[in-house]
DNA sequence: ACAAAAGTGTTCTCGATACACCCATGC
DNA sequence: GCATGGGTGTATCGAGAACACTTTTGT
């Protein structure tokens, strides 16, 4: 370490991954171990090995340091900036995340050290160009909820409209009118309804939708 | 060369840059010189040094190679396919750029080879992963069209309104309405008349517009 | 009965589209 | 006078926004 490949830039990868849950858009962080910002919360990531694709990168280290796998992945935009990292020269390839509530209970997995939620409102501060990458995150994910599915895969594979509503509101932080949110999200075609309704015991039950195709996001509108 | 940091990636800078001139979208391409695949061409690009930012090592490269300098410059994406480059792992953070017309003109500079515009009905076949970088680039820069004033980049400092519509019909591949296209561009209130007009000898003479603020493209709509 | 979220239609406004003719200049 | 591109207005359509009440369940 230390002296390696001095006069090439570190090659990593870092990913923002979202979900809401509990009425908050969260982002998970991190320890980062046996380093000099050690006990320092982090958006997990790692170098990008020499005969690893970008993607499987992300993939490999968000299953390392968290257990997370299967999730929607998408590449971001590339940090470099000279003076970004003091310990040398690092490229981060930034990807952004997004994940189901009903999957944020975290596996803490052996040599991972610690990973946890976090509200927006109780971030911790960020080192490195971090801050600068969930920022950036956030932003394009608001955006894409606009013009892609991506936000069915920020709800579990049954949904009612309420939850999905919900998220849209959590993530661009404004309200909506909820008769003009169904009758767009509807008129994409892009959801089907079920026959079950989920009963949440404290009002009328509501009908659960499904997504048509519960594995891809695409580009609409 | 040859075995230096071979635990790292290289990582490059490629550039796509587009000018729009004599009825065509027109693409930079370079010779590659003392490679492998010397006598290919190539899009422009190189290793980015340690102490250099991104996209300063885009602009570097462009100057270097063509000639070519404050143009606008935006990341595109980054691609790190392992198997892109027989020569080893490279990561290709690929950038794309735009030119007015009046600027095709080529320096030809002293250590640079040659710089050539290709038009795409005969653009050669690219090696590496250029071929896929030139078509992401191309995609972005249409969809931009229609949500920022990128197009303004791609005229002269004053231009009719007839050059700025030929640019997005080359772009976009489909003809427009002269006078929608007229109001909507109008309507954005980005660009201002000007007193004067061009004569271009064979019609009638077509009053300049200029850019309200030449230097910048903002997201609009 | 009350609290809590589900469910449901209509009106209005504004931006996008379709469409055809006269004008100024060079040859 | 003819060829070439410049310049102009109106009618229609559809998507998005605003807006309030009834229904079903649990307590």
């Amino acid at each position: 370490m230390g002296s390696e490949s001095a006069n090439r830039p570190l090659v990593a990868v870092v990913i923002a991954i979202f979900a809401v849950h509990e009425r908050a858009l969260r982002l998970l962080l991190v320890r980062r171990m046996r380093e000099q910002h050690h006990q320092r919360w982090v958006l997990p990531g790692g170098r990008v090995r020499l005969e690893e694709n970008l993607e499987d990168c992300a993939r490999r280290e968000l299953a390392e340091q968290a257990g997370i796998c299967g999730v929607y992945l998408e590449q971001l935009y590339t940090f470099g900036r000279v003076s970004a990292d003091p310990r040398g020269r690092v490229v981060n390839v930034a990807y952004y995340a997004v994940m189901p509530p009903d999957r944020v209970v975290l596996r803490h997995s052996a040599d991972a050290g610690e990973a946890e939620w976090f509200g927006f409102d109780a971030l911790p501060i960020l080192e490195f160009d971090h801050q600068e990458i969930v920022t950036a995150a956030r932003r394009r994910l608001a955006a894409k909820l606009d013009y892609s599915t991506v936000a069915f895969q920020l709800v579990p594979e049954m949904f009612t409209l309420g939850e999905l509503q919900e998220v849209y509101e959590i993530i661009q932080g404004a309200g909506l009118d909820k008769r003009n949110f169904r009758r767009r999200v509807l008129a994409l075609g892009a959801i089907e309804e079920t026959c079950e309704k989920r009963n949440d015991g404290r009002s009328r039950p509501a009908r659960l939708y499904r997504a048509r195709q519960p594995g891809s996001v695409a580009i609409v509108r």
